[in-house]
DNA sequence: TCCGCTCTTGACCATTTGATCAAGAATTAA
DNA sequence: TTAATTCTTGATCAAATGGTCAAGAGCGGA
């Protein structure tokens, strides 16, 4: 049992190369399916490996999804953590929609774990939003809060301004299949997206 | 079998009666759980019917989720429809936004069924999306592509501007958990969000 | 009231699925 | 090479679950 000797000896070799895999399987099957659409049987199809062998690296199916979730979750925090209080607002945030943005288009299926997560009640990442991620969404809203007051962007409330980033950026994985439809097989809509969503956010709609 | 019959006989004073019984029972459940972690004990124990009682009004546990999702698809056109070309720009739009976040306070565990298929790949309401969602849309973007021509609105993309309403309005019913989580238990959050997003959306961020 | 139709359910079935285990194969350290 | 450890899997189990069925209860129109 890997898992109890690994808190004393190092992993082997196959065990990390093992546990990869089957995490990689993991986060795709998850993703489409959520955690009870999901089925070992499949995950182990999709990497190759047989059930018992799962099993054998994450005692239970729940583990391997908290797994999942948790390598999944750190990469979340990362391009709200990127933005610089002394850096101009206006770029900053256009540098955040842009990296969050790009991180929908290259790896849709973690924010759509992430989003089937959230959007059942998030039981599993609880300790995450109100630990780490509160405290940093809360440290970047006073930022936001203090270029607001001196003049530098107009006044809004800051946590609904960052909502309103995460809304806008994630819509385009979680909801992919919805903007497909609409848009047809329209080329590159991400950059259509970009502009429109840049564009937006600093000058909205009223013609100047 | 009450399907079969219904196609020419009219329906039961007490057909109507619990086939409503168990949808909303079902959006309840569908909506919290997704279609593979709602059992058909679930819903029948949410409504007080037995589960044979419950397959006897809809034959498979498909059938009770396409019906649940129809009901809510029906509802969920009817804020953009609303949109008048002959309106002011800025205040239909507006309205537009104040109507999907009241949607969303109001019915919102419709809003997580409707998020939850999408996200899972739309299997079960691909030709809604591809036929009178995708419609109406195109007409609406033309609407807006009108009013930004005659210089009535800033000039970006009138379908990513549609998805950005969504994604935003949206993002307060399906990422609930998350919301409440970042905010606390801040009462009213609702009302400072249509506040900023209303701002956001006719102003941006830019100070004047 | 009476009869036909609708409605209800306890018992049951087949399949799926998460999980276990013992036994053997592969790997590693000496 | 050898022995200890790690890794792998076929067979199997128990529980959960979607769905069926026959038999009886309830309802509504004549």
């Amino acid at each position: 049992m890997p898992q109890a000797k690994s808190r004393t000896t190092r992993k082997t070799r196959i065990q990390t190369l093992n546990e990869g895999i089957i995490l990689d399987a993991a986060l795709e099957a998850f993703s489409a399916f959520g955690f009870r659409g999901t089925t070992v049987d499949q995950i182990a199809a999709r990497c190759g490996l047989s059930k018992p062998n799962l099993l054998y690296y994450f005692r239970r199916k729940e583990d391997i999804y908290t797994a999942v979730l948790e390598r999944t979750v750190a990469d979340w925090l990362e391009p709200l953590r990127a933005i610089d209080p002394g850096g101009d607002p206006i770029t900053e945030l256009s540098r955040y929609v842009s990296a969050k943005l790009r991180l929908s288009r290259e790896r849709p299926e973690a924010s759509r774990l992430f989003a089937n997560e959230v959007l059942h009640g998030a039981g599993a990442i609880a300790k995450f939003l109100h630990g780490p991620l509160k405290d940093l969404v809360d440290e970047k809203a006073q930022v936001i809060a203090t270029w607001m007051r001196a003049g530098k962007l107009a006044r809004v409330d800051p946590h609904h301004l960052i909502f309103a980033v995460w809304a806008t950026t994630q819509h385009y994985a979680d909801f992919d299949a919805q903007v497909r439809a609409v848009l047809g097989d329209r080329r590159d809509h991400m950059k259509e997206a970009e502009q429109t969503l840049l564009a937006l956010l600093t000058d909205g709609l009223r013609p100047r």
